[in-house]
DNA sequence: CTAGAATATGAGCGATTGCTCGCTTTCGAT
DNA sequence: ATCGAAAGCGAGCAATCGCTCATATTCTAG
């Protein structure tokens, strides 16, 4: 029993000068990660790039899994604000303005930072069970799904979990792509847009 | 120059013996890669699993990736031997009815050995430059792009390019984390595969 | 039968990994 | 000025990594 976390910080900093330790790590993390790889982020080179010594590192952090989960937790709190933020002002509107409102919020998460976005995802299944990954996925899908009753009237599609799934999925999977392609002109991000919307409202109308 | 690609065998097997090791070194990679991850397959575990010693790993795989990248392809091979034999069936039918056989043959192919695709879809990013899977992909993408072309009169979007994209990127990503999911029904799946055609379809249709 | 080519072996190298621990420095409160 | 707590340090350990190489075994061709 009594088994800690591998992913929970071994203590909390009180004083100014920890806290600044902390943040120095986790943005080392971060670089280190997008500039060179998961495999290349040791803990001796994350303690050397934030310029701080490995046993500074562990006493905030018990292992190199927690590191990346306190990475991982900093960038969707990033993306959660920007989503929530676009997400309000699409309540009122009807369907094609709203989705693509939407379409165009999910563009704006990526942007957020798309290369840490990418090995992010990439890396996140291999750290183990880290419980507010799947909590945030779901705060996403419940966004949606909620979303979808709103405009319930308005629908042909009956079984709502499913088109949530269906919706929330491609939009991620298309956003994510391109937005990775990084090489789009505005022009054509545009385009991608009007695609994705007419491909979601086209589905979910009758 | 003469930097000698990794992927590449070291050597060719002329006997049959070292076939059978060749083989138990590429079945050993692909079981510890579904059993255990990519970072627990080193290549002292790979030998000692395919009943082999390093040394003879070393004679025909250059570096661990040069296995990964056998597993790869051999993975590959099997699914396009899979979405091929569904293809050909598709190609005269009216548009409603070929996309739902072009689902089906997706999710065909990410049933031949899901686990091992999820992990190699996670891990492939990381084997370096390997080029037989941006061949692969294009592979893929340009058979449907060829089947747009013979059912143009019957569609309404303009952009080709932007068309296949979508399709195949949301296509891809339905059914992969469908088929991920593991516990879905027959019944289910069918839904599933209902849902996706819809989507593809109306999107494509005027 | 024999010689040489093909194949197989595994101890072990140098490098790197995640991480510990005994110690020093800095801080805040008195 | 003093002192305990908080924070920081970094040499170095045990484990593991990818990989080599000198040696041994098995095959095939003449």
């Amino acid at each position: 029993m009594g088994a800690r976390p591998l992913t929970k910080p071994r203590k909390d900093a009180s004083q100014e000068r920890s806290r600044a330790t902390v943040d120095a790590l986790v943005e080392a993390t971060a670089r280190i990660l997008v500039k060179d790889g998961f495999d290349k982020a040791s803990t001796n080179r994350i303690a050397e790039v934030a310029g701080v010594s490995v046993g500074s590192l562990y006493q905030y952090f018990p292992s190199k899994e927690a590191l990346v989960a306190a990475v991982i937790a900093r960038h969707q709190q990033e993306i959660l604000r920007t989503v929530r933020r676009e997400l309000a002002e699409a309540m009122g509107l009807p369907l094609a303005k709203s989705v693509r409102k939407l379409v165009t919020a999910a563009v704006k998460a990526h942007r957020v930072d798309p290369r840490l976005h990418r090995v992010l995802a990439e890396q996140i299944p291999r750290v183990g069970k880290l419980e507010d990954v799947g909590t945030f996925n779901r705060e996403n899908y419940a966004l949606f799904r909620n979303y979808l009753e709103t405009h319930r009237d308005e629908l042909h599609v009956d079984d709502l979990e499913l088109a949530s799934f269906v919706c929330v999925t491609s939009v991620e999977a298309l956003t994510h792509n391109a937005v990775l392609a990084e090489k789009l002109s505005d022009k054509a991000m545009e385009a991608l847009i009007d695609h994705t919307t007419r491909l979601i409202v086209r589905y979910l109308k009758n």
